[in-house]
DNA sequence: GTAATAAGTTAGACTAGTCTAACAAATTAT
DNA sequence: ATAATTTGTTAGACTAGTCTAACTTATTAC
């Protein structure tokens, strides 16, 4: 049906997706690590298969059809990921880069399998929805830790970043999904704040709060 | 490291290898389903990254590098067939296809992961030995049930067509590896014969039973 | 041992996906 | 409002892997 890079470019579009659902060129670009050229030819034949709005010097669109396909392919890829986590025990950060190729496969039977095998999973190891088998994805609504003000409690629900060095700084933090933080201090000059959780404390940069979502609990 | 061509056309000449390991382009167009051009100019790329013996209008042959990857992707291949029935539940008939994709994923430790969860097998699905982690392969030396004689038994240990098509009519026979058989009548004319198993009888014309590999019982 | 056939090779074309260099349009800054 | 900068486009080249057509070498048949 579609090719692997076909089925990147989608991916990054519903990457980059915010409200309007625009993207440009030069966003592509850098989410796919691809110069404009390239990314603009491949948006125009992906524009004649119907994937893709394009005109010249206007912001991208994913098509409906577009957007199936690529809520698809993430269904694919975070139903991968938990698979390799729940079934495999592969750690959380590592399976971004095996699902990477696994989501390509054709094979309708074999996502089914692990569809079932998992029970029918709503969100990935990484707290991320997993749209459904028609494409849709329902957003969550968690906040980022560094909304938070001092003496305020959160629960982590998910994390934004899925590269493995964040992981693994997160595994030597022993911070995990579930994690509830207190905070304890936070420092007005840099946003940094020091906070307690399961008996211990660490200090978190403003870059590493934004990348941890969840619910401020009462 | 290799590209997905370049690993297919390892393992066809994998499978199309014989004692003097010799294969011709023909062989290999044949199997791969490619021109013999296309093929001719690939096993010169091959050969010039060292994994193919090439001379003009001479027989091929692996050298010993690509004979290791073409075992290690064979490996990778069986692996994956025996994870697939064993611990997704995927039948026997519709495994290949699947593992044909999964092979060229780049993870060792994806492809561990499934030797430990699987104790580290030594056949897949369809009784074919899996090479072990430096290539090398131990060729079991079965007979096929063609060359019995009325009145001897035998037990099924291997299927040497892994086609959907074939899979699927032993299913419905309800033949599977380790079935004992009985020939009860081997007609002369054209070598099919009528076996007993399992307290039921059937008739396998002479294709089929070239492709039934196991022991003579005594 | 020559003719017919099969197998192998060469040359050149094509597609998908990428790139660089040069230019054009849109946006931002002054 | 013009200049500077950023973004987008066009043209043309390159690679991997495929093909067809034409030719050559090897094998098989008589």
């Amino acid at each position: 049906m579609f090719t692997s890079v076909e089925e990147n470019y989608l991916k990054a579009f519903f990457n980059l997706s915010t409200e309007t659902n625009e993207v440009s060129i030069n966003e592509l670009s850098a989410e796919l690590d691809l110069k404009m050229p390239t990314v603009n030819s491949m948006v125009r034949k992906m524009s004649d298969k119907g994937l893709v709005k394009y005109e010249k010097y206007k912001p991208l669109r994913l098509t409906e059809k577009g957007r199936k396909e690529a809520g698809l392919i993430l269904r694919k890829h975070r139903l991968t990921e938990m698979f390799l986590v729940q079934i495999m025990g592969i750690g959380w950060e590592s399976v971004h880069e095996i699902a990477e190729q696994i989501e390509h496969i054709k094979s309708p039977d074999f996502f089914n399998k692990m569809d079932s095998m998992l029970g029918y999973p709503t969100e990935d190891p990484h707290g991320s929805p997993i749209p459904d088998k028609n494409g849709k994805i329902v957003k969550n609504n968690y906040v980022a830790l560094d909304q938070l003000q001092e003496g305020e409690q959160f629960e982590l629900k998910s994390v934004i970043n899925t590269s493995k060095s964040f992981l693994e700084m997160l595994n030597a933090k022993q911070i995990e999904l579930g994690t509830l933080f207190k905070i304890l201090k936070k420092e007005s000059f840099d946003n940094s704040v020091l906070v307690e959780y399961n008996k211990q404390e660490a200090f978190l940069s403003e870059m590493v709060q934004e990348r941890l979502l969840g619910n401020l609990i009462k």
